[in-house]
DNA sequence: CTGGGACCTT
DNA sequence: AAGGTCC
């Protein structure tokens, strides 16, 4: 028989503030946001019982509540810490790390083995004839190995909220494993809680959009069961553009299609056209869905409308596949801005490289074969769209033999400024709100083990093939080059220094400091960024 | 002056 | 390279 899939989805309450909480508990008593440049991107709960929304103009939100205390987030650091940290946590209790994020503070668990291997152990104690379990709980294993670790589990009563009020007509077959679920999702919430110091809710369902949906449906510090056979009458209430990954312009093209023609004039008005679920499940088909949004998203976006979501859980890897830093202002229209600006974001994407791709060791864990510029004119086009030009990322980026200086001062000159060149065209006359540099395309690298301490490479951005990694103790040692400050040369020094030539630039000794942890030598530069990985664990 | 991201598809 | 989704 079939059996469904046991998925857990988890949301961090207010999350932001939440670690501004932990770092500063007296925030937890008062009502404060945390602001990104204009806008409130989110507040605690303590706010929101005044009145103040996530997502809402701080001018705004200040004009109604002029002693709302207000934190800057500008600088995501400490949230993304905060988030892998939780991620981590909860993936330890979860077999085979089935474990998936969206954005920092989400995550769906695949529980679907673990459900089954504590349903295998409860049928051991059913009597047979017996109409029903004999208990009434019974002990939940969180491990294969060891017997002792679990937790006593209610197999007559759902933990939390039921979606919709109700409750099925029998726990058995796939029920009785959402209530294990339910049971389930509640103990990895209390460790949460209580080891780490966090507040979430919870969703448990069959898949992950009944799942998030389900536990978008009582927050904060709850959790929701949506049993399946309550699925439908639970979405036909919502509008379908708070089904997830049912956004803004698909909700349009959706209706779009529905009320073609027959509402031409007025439908700029949100209102004038009935879009909750029912009512679009019955106005249009799945042939109208696929002709709108094309095969694959029609296909995907009509099931959903009918809890279909056959998407598993998708665990996220270690390592993100890009990394960006932005900023905006009110308007930068001269180069010698642009650079600035570009300087010190290269800093912090320097530094997040360091975090992210380095290993203890100093090694790097992945390469990004790309670098992209992003920027916002001021008023062309609607809010929000952007142009983009992207380029090989210098394989100086990896270098260990260079000053964090002199990289960044080289990705400025050599990388970010003629990219943006390329962006403003021939005119030269730009006025622009926002820039990003991001690498991408990260790959990576060859797991050998850890004695891969470096890896400096060229590919072109467009090549897809392998790394060809390249141990450092198979690698030339010769003096290193005195680059630095030789910079002014029109050329410049080569960094294609693999393939070619060229010596290896590689200074064995002597460089750097000594992590006062585990001894691994590294540049001063990158000792910050180790010093974090050590806090943050593996 | 409506953040600062990350990921996926076309 | 652009456009879409989510947080
Ligand atoms: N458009 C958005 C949405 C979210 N976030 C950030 C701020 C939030 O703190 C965090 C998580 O998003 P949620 O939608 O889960 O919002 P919260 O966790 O803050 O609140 P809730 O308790 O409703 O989950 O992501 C953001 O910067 N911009
Ligand atoms: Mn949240």
């Amino acid at each position: 028989m079939l059996r469904s899939p046991v998925i857990i989805a988890l949301d961090w309450d207010a999350f932001y503030c939440s670690v501004e909480e932990h770092f500063n508990p007296e925030l937890r008593k008062i009502a404060f946001a945390v602001k990104q440049k204009g806008i409130i991107c989110t507040c605690n709960y303590v706010a929101r019982a005044l009145g103040v929304k996530k997502l809402q103009l701080l001018v705004d939100a200040l004009k109604q509540f002029p002693d709302l205390a207000i934190v800057n987030g500008e600088d995501l650091s400490r949230y993304r810490d905060a988030s892998k940290e939780l991620w981590y946590f909860a993936r330890d209790m979860v077999w085979g790390g089935k474990v998936e994020r969206l954005g920092f503070d989400e995550l769906f668990l695949d529980v679907t083995d673990m459900i089954d291997f504590n349903i295998a152990l409860l049928d051991n104690l059913h009597v047979p004839g017996a109409s029903s379990h004999p208990v009434s709980s019974f002990f939940f294993r969180m491990s294969k190995e060891d017997p002792s670790v679990g937790f006593s589990c209610p197999v007559l009563t759902v933990a939390g909220n039921l979606a919709t009020g109700s409750l099925p007509g029998d726990f058995r077959g796939d029920n009785l494993r959402l209530v294990l679920g339910s049971h389930l999702c509640h103990y990895i919430r209390s460790q949460i809680l209580d080891i780490k110091g966090y507040t979430s809710s919870g969703g448990v369902s069959i898949n992950k959009t009944l799942a998030k949906m389900a536990g978008a449906s009582h927050k904060p510090n709850q959790q929701t069961v949506l049993f399946p056979e309550f699925a439908q009458d639970f979405l036909d209430t919502y509008d379908i553009g708070r089904i997830p990954w049912i956004g803004h312009k698909s909700k349009s093209i959706i209706l779009d299609a529905i009320y073609k023609g027959t509402d031409s004039v007025n439908h700029t008005m949100e209102g004038a056209r009935d879009g909750t679920v029912f009512n679009v499940r019955h106005l249009a088909n799945k042939q109208l869905f696929i002709n709108s949004l094309g095969q694959s998203a029609g296909d995907k976006l009509w099931d959903l409308l009918h809890g279909v979501d056959q998407t598993g859980v998708q665990p996220t890897p270690d390592m993100p596949t890009q990394i960006s830093i932005e900023d905006t202002f009110k308007s930068l229209t001269s180069l010698i801005e642009v650079h600035n600006v570009l300087r010190r974001l290269s800093y912090s994407l320097l530094d997040r490289m360091y975090i992210d791709l380095m290993d203890s060791d100093g090694g790097w864990l992945g390469h990004p074969q790309t670098a992209r510029l992003s920027t916002r004119p001021r008023s062309t086009g609607y809010y929000g769209s952007r142009i983009s030009r992207s380029d090989s990322l210098p394989s100086i980026v990896f270098s260990n033999s260079h000053s964090r200086d002199y990289i960044v001062d080289y990705l400025v000159d050599r990388c970010w400024m003629p990219l943006f060149s390329k962006l403003i065209g021939d005119a030269k006359i730009f006025d622009i709100v926002l820039l990003n540099v991001a690498v991408i395309n990260i790959e990576k690298a060859p797991a050998k083990s850890s004695d891969i301490t470096s890896f400096l490479g060229k590919k072109k951005h467009t090549d897809n093939n392998q790394l060809d990694g390249v141990h450092r103790e198979e690698l030339p040692v010769t003096k290193r080059a005195k680059v630095v400050g030789e910079y002014a040369d029109s050329k410049g020094p080569r960094f294609n220094f693999l393939g070619d030539d060229e010596d290896v630039i590689f200074e064995e000794d002597n460089y750097g400091e000594s992590c006062v942890v585990c001894g691994q030598r590294m540049m001063s530069f990158a000792l910050e960024a180790h010093m974090r990985f050590h806090e943050l664990g593996d």
